[in-house]
RNA sequence: GCACAGGUGGGUGAGUGGUUAAAGCCAACAGACUGUAAAUCUGUCCCUCUCAGGAGGUACGGAGGUUCGAAUCCUCCCCUGUGCACCA
């Protein structure tokens, strides 16, 4: 029932930022296959239900397979709840401590609500890979494993590594690309999407394809997202990550701080811009035709409003050029409450309890440092009292230095800063 | 099981008895400059207390020990890697 574009153009849409096709040949003839028959074509996504958040560098291989969802194809989400418990040694140089079977079936809830923030509910087909394995024997798995071999298997990069540097390698990681590979077989897919990082896995899918007896897998990559940082992959663990799920105005502040080079990476990536669009953009950012920051705000409120709305978007961008173009505080900062009672300094003649009245009426010194630990603006109260030395931190706009500041009498409101964070901070008594 | 080599702060990696809270580098954080970009420069980068000048407490896989003093030496244990294992 399907209405097939043709496989030229479906071949060219599928191609867009898409880091490499294996093999590109097989892809067309099963396009073309699928086009005559009016079959669609099982394309399957799997991903590790390890870490419930998605971030952009996540959107990337999923946009691409909304691609696919787009041009009418049969799309699988595959949740590796069975895989999970394996952990995907990937881009690791050690070993990962397997998940707890409670973990996963959590993460897989969170995943199936945020996947659907860019893939169409309606259309998507997600499963499970404990659906074959949990019913596998023990002998299952042995001939599994004797599909494949140890050379073959230390091919893999990170493995043959920590291989030649002589670095633990477990035995369970070792299964993990089997066990991915065989979803492919379970599932009967024509094509596997992931990450360039996933392409062992990927390729091993399409060598077990043919060891059952189907045919093989496309296998197609998509570019691993940089983060914050430029340089490495963006991952939640190395702190340099935007979460989909992130208030807008944080959302857009990070993207601000995207540097111009990577910005372009992710216009090409993140966006539905075409790249020759993107190339102008690029050449007039060079030429002075255009300043680069004013094309980042438009990639930030374009991905704010693709993960919020439209107002959101411009909302955050207001908020945001108050905050940092202005020097300003924008108008819902991050609030915070604490007691007056665990900061104050009790002026000496008198004890806690009197203190803290005298304090009501006539104001006293809070300390500042240990303010700053407890509402999360500096690590420790060490720390806080680094910053402070450092002219780091502003209370009510102004730099202070001193560790205990004033509060007058009926002041129960203070707004802090330090570098780019503001927190207000609100007293009870 | 035996032998050997290793285990240092977020990462890497120096340090083999005493100016060592532990070099250098990276990352990170803050300040200046800016477009919260990049680059650059400066400072910081275990914790707690502090009258901000300082004071104290923890720390080099774990537990003991030697010593005035240990990341450094000894003992036991844990962990990782390598070699040996059958042809006797």
């Amino acid at each position: 029932m399907a209405n097939f574009l043709p496989v030229d153009e479906q071949l060219a849409y599928i191609k867009k930022g898409a880091a490499e096709i294996v093999k590109e040949s097989e892809l067309r003839a099963k396009l073309e296959r699928s086009l005559k028959a009016g079959k669609p074509l099982r394309v399957k996504l799997g991903m590790d239900p390890t870490a419930p958040d998605l971030h952009l560098g996540h959107t990337v291989v999923l946009r691409k397979l909304k691609h696919f969802q787009d041009l009418g194809h049969t799309v699988i989400f595959l949740i590796g709840d069975f895989t999970g418990m394996i952990g995907d040694p990937t881009g690791r140089s050690a070993t990962r401590p397997p998940l707890s079977r409670e973990q996963i079936e959590q993460n897989a809830e969170t995943y199936k609500a945020q996947v659907f923030k860019i893939l169409s509910p309606e259309k998507t087909v997600i499963d499970f890979n404990s659906r074959w394995f949990s019913k596998f024997s023990a002998e299952d798995f042995i001939r599994l494993t004797a599909k494949y071999t140890v050379s073959q298997i230390l091919e893999r990069e990170d493995f043959h590594k920590r291989f030649h540097d002589e670095k633990p390698i477990a035995m369970h990681e070792l299964l993990y690309p089997l066990a991915q590979g065989y979803d492919s077989v379970a599932l009967e897919a024509d094509v596997e999407l992931g990450g360039t990082d996933q392409k062992f896995n990927l390729l091993v899918g399409r060598e077990l394809q043919r060891a059952y007896g189907q045919e093989s897998q496309v296998v197609l990559t998509t570019p691993i997202l940089e983060g914050l940082d430029g340089v490495n992959k963006m991952s939640k663990s190395l702190g340099n990550a935007i979460g989909i799920h992130e208030p807008p105005l944080e959302m857009y502040g990070k993207i601000m701080s995207v540097s111009d080079e990577m910005m372009w990476r992710y216009y090409e990536l993140l966006t539905d811009v075409r790249s020759d669009q993107i190339a102008t953009m690029k050449q007039d950012a060079s030429s002075a035709k255009a300043h680069p920051m004013a094309l980042k705000k438009d990639l930030a409120r374009t991905l704010v409003a693709d993960f919020h709305s439209a107002e959101a978007a411009t909302k955050a961008a207001e908020d945001w050029a108050k905050q940092f173009q202005k020097g300003g505080v924008p108008e819902d900062v991050e609030e915070v409450t604490v007691s007056f009672a665990d900061f104050f300094i009790p002026p000496d003649t008198t004890g806690d309890v009197e203190g803290i009245k005298y304090a009501l009426e006539h104001g006293a010194a809070i300390k500042l440092d240990r303010l700053l630990k407890s509402i999360g603006l500096a690590e420790s109260v060490s720390d806080g009292a680094r910053k402070l030395k450092q002219r780091a931190v502003k209370v009510n706009g102004e730099v202070k230095t001193e560790p205990a500041i004033f509060l007058g009498p009926r002041e129960r409101e203070l707004t802090l800063r330090v570098g780019r964070r503001i927190k207000k901070v609100l007293f009870t008594y």
